[in-house]
DNA sequence: GCAGAGATCAGCT
DNA sequence: GCTGATCTCTGCC
């Protein structure tokens, strides 16, 4: 079951942590590779001094603005892509969900080559998920409630006590928010 | 096993 | 010009 786009319609930091265990799918030429999500971090909007969205739309950022269940990808310190999903409940302008790690189900074979890494470090990191995946800008703004070349589906329940909450990684404003989500015993603490 | 530098680009204070 | 939601390689202990 591919999630609908009511899932993605609610609170961003609450979508965050259920995007936990989701299986996120990507077709290339046919071939699928997936992965269960094992990481995550909410972006909200003007609450949020961490998030593009803080300042207000850009043309860089304007895709959290939009419709929520579109992708978001960017470009980050010149040569990785991150990969977000759009999240928000109506009472704010914009959000969405970054996807740091996942754990790969099937297609390892064709991300071990787009990586040219060991399994053990394939998918455990934003730049390494997009690579292994081979997501760039040319998925920006994709449709992830439409099977097609990007989507997520439904997958594990998560119990609570396996969930843990953290700062965000790499930035120096909102360390007071705990809003990055990972699983204890799959992703690296 | 860990620390540090380098790669490289879009959007600003 | 600088500064990141980063990763990899190198060199040293």
């Amino acid at each position: 079951m591919i999630l609908d786009r009511s899932f993605y319609e609610r609170d961003t930091v609450l979508v965050a942590r259920e995007l936990l265990g989701k299986i996120l799918v990507r077709v290339i030429d046919g071939h699928k590779l997936s992965g269960m999500i094992v990481e995550t971090e909410a972006y909200r909007s003007s609450d949020d001094p961490a998030s593009h969205s803080y300042r207000g739309m850009r043309e860089r950022n304007k895709i959290m603005f939009g419709p929520v269940g579109y992708s978001y990808v960017y470009l980050i310190y010149g040569m990785y892509n991150c990969f977000n999903i759009v999240a928000k409940d109506k009472s704010r302008d914009a959000g969405a969900v970054l996807i740091r790690a996942i754990e790969p189900l099937e297609g390892i074979e064709i991300m071990r080559k787009n990586r040219n890494a060991s399994l053990s470090n394939l998918t455990n990191g934003p730049g390494k998920v997009t690579k292994a995946l081979m997501i760039d800008k040319s998925l920006n703004g994709i449709d992830v409630t439409k099977e097609g070349v990007l989507y997520v589906m439904n997958g594990y329940e998560v119990e609570q006590e396996r969930i843990g909450a953290s700062p965000r990684i790499g930035i120096r404003v909102g360390l007071d928010k705990h809003w990055r989500f990972f699983i204890k015993d799959k992703a690296v603490v």
